[in-house]
DNA sequence: TTGTATGCGTTATCAT
DNA sequence: ATGATAACGCATACAA
């Protein structure tokens, strides 16, 4: 019993089209082959229907045409579309994906790292949030949303530009007097940019604007407190609020509607990511829309050029306003 | 220039620790190796940070660690849920999991089982609405709401049950006069068992039910002409509406919202699967939940269990009913 | 108990 | 142009 109901091999089309193995592997990879073996070796392989075996060639060329993707779950929107993407812009480029949700645990992520500097996979994309990463530097490599170091490209969307136009379209909407609400890691990451991108919008459009960042592990309730703290005669002191995440927006359109606040009547309300419901439907708020499957592409480009010297350590892609029912339609 | 920066292998453990190659294999698998061979070995092994190659392991072994997830997408949230759950309940088993993102191509799915057939995999889960698929019986495979034959387990939640569930609320909620809202595929499948649960409810409770069902690629508006001809004197002679998913739900809810209907205070609108908006905050309409990490988990329990005798062809999993505002609380 | 040799499926380097 | 053969990293049957 060598191989009982196992997949054939070069060697059982060789056999079966009555060539040697090494003429096999010739039609396989479509290097020059007499007319009339190849056509002999075509048909043996249409009648056993065989399929090269990819680890057997990933165990010769020590590249495994697999990449692994770490991101913490696909459960939250913006990393489920992200997931989605890559995987389709691999696919495109023959590339299998190994899907590594890390959970923001730091010890798996590591883990996943460590297996892909032993070539079990050809490189990596990731999306963590943990500053102790150990990367080694030939290690294909390619970052989500945190610069990793000047060696390992980061692909993110333009979030400064994203603040700044948030703050714009604000200004626009006629508002006077606005409030940036955050949550998250207060590690250094582009997200981060937001609040910065924003800040320079205010001013240069002569917005006054106020602050409230809360950081992981304190409880929404804080802005909660922030905004009831913020009216008096039962109006809120802001008209419009720009929220770091579309997911806070939603959080605070809820607040919002039991302050008795009218949005978009009397408050505009922007979110960032661009999410919508069920994935495809409409937008939960009015939002900056990040380019999903441009950072995909990208990422995926990044990663499996072979240029070293043409990986820049940063690269933005542009964003766009959408409008989603926070704010006044211009 | 034999390997240049390549990962170390087991000689190279075995030189570092001046043993032979297999004894090297026997630490690495736990077999019984001398004290102080084990020490040396295990001492090189740290020192090189080696790492077995899977790959070649499985050359071998003829089996990868490695399973296949065939889903649509990650997008829609119920697949990204899916898929996040599985790719844990793999983890903890030390499986890898291929992400194989299908669109619904049937070319695509049909490219992956037979992947799968080649033994590039050890295993596929797959949700696919393909009837013409082709799966070897030998190949390891379980199947997500739609059974491919008595030999292939089939995993879904007991929509029968949750069917019935809707109708049992809608009742338990003083509904006389209800409806049942279905798109979707025309195929047989777990899912569309809803309708037929839902009308034993109904039966049962007295509740007197009319149906609308369209198919794919027959358009939403459908659903618009059917409520909108139901309506007389601006009141819609349904108290109680339940659609075949929470994303029709949501539609039929906009859609009651522009027939100036009142959802919950005249109409009671339940949905099915439990989607939650941003992944975790609440429930976007009154539903139907289906156990997506327990259905996860029995998909991958069936999959990796050996003995075949003990593989069922069905599995429901229960599902239970959650308040999401649209309905009345009770 | 430890070492040696062979084969897994493929590619590439040789002769032919 | 085609066929034989070694090598990739590992597991294992067998020899020592």
């Amino acid at each position: 019993m060598k191989k009982e109901n196992s997949a054939p091999t070069m060697k059982d089309v060789a056999r079966e089209a009555g060539v040697a193995l090494g003429t096999v592997s010739k039609v396989v990879n479509g290097l020059p082959v007499g007319d009339s073996y190849r056509l002999r070796v075509e048909d043996a392989i249409q009648k056993l229907n065989y399929q090269v075996n990819s680890y057997a060639q990933g165990l010769k060329a020590n590249k495994t045409y697999t990449i692994a993707l770490l991101i913490p779950n696909t459960i939250d929107p913006f990393y489920a579309s992200l997931t989605y993407h890559i995987n389709i812009a691999l696919m495109k480029r023959k590339y299998r994906m190994l899907l590594c949700t890390t959970d923001f645990d730091p010890l798996l992520e590591q883990e996943y790292v460590t297996m892909a500097q032993h070539n079990k996979v050809d490189g990596i994309i990731g999306l963590t949030y943990n500053p102790n990463l150990i990367v080694e530097e030939n290690t294909p490599f390619v970052a989500i949303d945190r610069s990793m170091g000047p060696k390992i490209p980061c692909v993110a969307c333009d979030n400064f530009a994203g603040g700044q136009l948030a703050a714009e379209k604000l200004a626009e909407l006629g508002c006077k007097n606005v409030a940036f609400l955050r949550s998250g890691s207060a590690l250094v990451n582009e997200p981060n940019k937001r609040k910065s991108g924003f800040e320079a919008g205010c001013l240069s459009r002569g917005l006054s604007y106020e602050m409230k960042i809360i950081n992981d592990g304190e409880p929404y309730e804080e802005f909660e407190y922030f905004l009831s703290e913020h009216i008096s005669n039962g109006k809120l002191s802001f008209d419009g609020i720009f929220c770091v995440t579309d997911r806070l927006a939603y959080l605070v359109l809820h607040t919002l509607h039991k302050l008795n606040q009218q949005v978009p009547e009397d408050i505009q309300l922007i979110g960032f990511d661009g999410i919508r419901s069920f994935g495809n439907i409409d937008y939960h708020c009015s939002t900056i829309v990040q380019p999903v499957p441009e950072m995909a592409e990208m990422c995926v480009d990044l990663l499996l050029r072979e240029n070293m010297m043409m990986k820049p350590p940063l690269v933005c892609l542009p964003v766009t306003y959408a409008y989603g029912r926070t704010t006044k339609e211009i």
